[in-house]
DNA sequence: TAAATTCCCGTCAACGCTGTCGTAAACGCT
DNA sequence: AGCGTTTACGACAGCGTTGACGGGAATTTA
């Protein structure tokens, strides 16, 4: 029983439609007229219901934020950054944890159509969607995170990962390590994965063998790190450093150095990746490779408003830059 | 472009509205035309929209969850154990955060409004607020979280904080500290919090004096922590402990310690609330109260569900446990 | 002063869906 | 055969809003 438009009207004494261009602050209504209305509108305090104008406008001041999994430290800062610039921009946003899960992220994707969301920004699992492209089609923009589709309609934000993984290998290199395993934070393809190129490149630059036993892939959690080290570390002892796909997992490895009596860094040094909040609270303190979460995510909330303000044009990818912190672990 | 319900009752050739019982699995439709009309739903991949549904049935499977600040590791766990249950029963969140301030969650409780949610789930500031109770008023269920409301529609899950605070302190207590200073994260009236009334409660409990001065309240951030112990300790040097409003102030603390060469827990002890993650991995090892924060979201959403699909009933408040967890800085 | 403009505002349909009601056919019963 | 009841479906209105269009009054122009 909120107020309607019509009881705006009505109590003003003019038609729907004027007190909507009053709403709308679309001109073409006389001042005096102007006031009256919106007296109106604050004595019975009415609201615009955005269900009812989004079905006629197609638009409905909301986005939809698919992240991996908001629990991981990476995450909130980025969210944030998101969450704050569409409040500024009177956005509201859905949430949705997809878990690197294809089927729950198309799920959700659908989901969010189903709610009409003006835009999607999506940090996406591997493959492509087909019904990205297609909501894509449809004019809704998206923004894509670390992942290089190939769509007009698609825009792209990139961290420089690769950059990074190569810088924190070549520190670990300068370090005179020279067997080097990697824990990688991706189910599928792994040697498809920015992070383990910049690892892979910096190994071969530097004339290092690598070795796929090496790398070993997973979900990227911490409980995940702590074994997949563990596994690491027992059938390839000649190891002196791991290179971590995230924070987690690098907090894993420690983890798991401790368990089997390895010290960090002296007999193990370990190098993480995002410098998760507290990564320089932890014992040892975390190498890492810093990005700044914040201003990605309100990178992309501002590129999806340029998107939705100017539909039809065409932006190029945006790349954010990451640097190295070192502290003890390495 | 996406297919309306007209477009598959079309090619189904029935009227609309039998295509919607069909959607809808209301009876009344013999097997062989609900055959019909779900052949054309497939083939044209047709998905109700919410907002037309919403606009007429006054449902959208929306709720809107508002939280202090989803960068507080304390929020993350909570946020997903609201959205993996939402998940489940077919609803999308809106997530917000609100600083603890009360003017920006009045324009986001709004806004939710606007969007026709069909309950929120609140971490709410101190005041009450006018606007909650014309909300609820509607019929639409609100979970609160922490502070008892007193509204029939207004449903509260409450953390058992008092406790936690008085278990903490006693601790303090036990290991022989008498002078006990405590960072607060509300920031208005100081003592009608239930923590700090916990806190207060133990040090009357063992005959120990209480000093207005000994507690400062502020924003629950870490720079807050810093900041505010390092006065504490500045002005009131005889203070040997230390009982925060959570951890993250607590590991502020943990950090003016370091700052002023005081050694934790052998000069100054600490103690948190929350066990954020990590909390085991910091250096010192954080003593703190715990509290299952994925539990408490996932008790937030069901509740809220309940409420949903059986207004008119009252649900009494709920609680949940916390447990002092004993490392070292305390 | 007539014609052309501008200004202000209203009517109507539509967005996509569901609730209410009506109705024709089929069924069961006396 | 006549009656009521059930089954299966459609017509229609309406949810709250905006866009397309139209028209009268006021203002300007010739």
């Amino acid at each position: 029983m909120p107020p309607t438009l019509r009881d705006v009207a009505q109590r003003a004494g003019v038609s729907t439609k004027t007190a909507s261009r009053v709403v709308n602050h679309q001109g073409e209504v006389s001042d005096e007229t102007r006031a009256r209305v919106q007296a109106a509108i604050r004595e019975l305090g009415y609201r615009p219901s955005k269900l009812a104008r989004g079905l006629v406008t197609h638009r409905t001041d909301t986005i939809g934020l698919v992240l991996g999994d908001i629990c991981n430290p990476f995450f909130p800062e980025v969210a944030r950054g998101v969450l704050d610039n569409a409040e500024q921009t009177g956005y509201n946003v859905f949430v949705c944890n997809s878990d690197g899960n294809l089927a729950k992220e198309t799920r959700t994707l659908h989901s969010l159509a189903d709610h009409a969301v003006d835009g999607i920004i999506l940090f996406p699992s591997l493959e492509i969607e087909d019904f990205l492209l297609s909501f894509a089609a449809q004019g809704r923009p998206v923004v894509c995170v670390n992942r290089p589709f190939e769509s007009p309609w698609i825009s792209r934000v990139m961290m420089r990962s690769r950059d990074g993984a190569r810088q924190a290998t070549e520190h670990l290199i300068n370090k005179g390590h020279k067997k080097i395993g990697m824990l990688n934070g991706q189910a599928k393809p792994a040697t498809r994965h920015e992070r383990v190129r910049g690892y892979l490149e910096a190994l071969g630059a530097n004339g290092l063998p690598e070795c796929a036993d090496w790398i070993i892939s997973g979900p990227p959690v911490l409980e995940q790190g702590r074994r997949a080290a563990h596994e690491l570390l027992m059938q390839h002892p000649e190891i002196t450093a791991i290179f971590a796909y995230n924070d987690l997992l690098a907090l894993g490895a420690i983890q798991a150095c401790a368990d089997l009596g390895r010290r960090v860094p002296e007999d193990c040094a370990v190098i993480g990746f995002d410098d998760i909040p507290l990564a320089d609270r932890v014992s040892p303190t975390l190498t890492t490779v810093r990005v700044d979460k914040y201003a990605l995510g309100q990178l992309c909330m501002q590129r999806m408003c340029e998107m939705l303000s100017s539909p039809e044009t065409l932006f190029p990818p945006v790349e954010i830059g990451v640097e190295l912190i070192v502290r003890e672990s390495a």
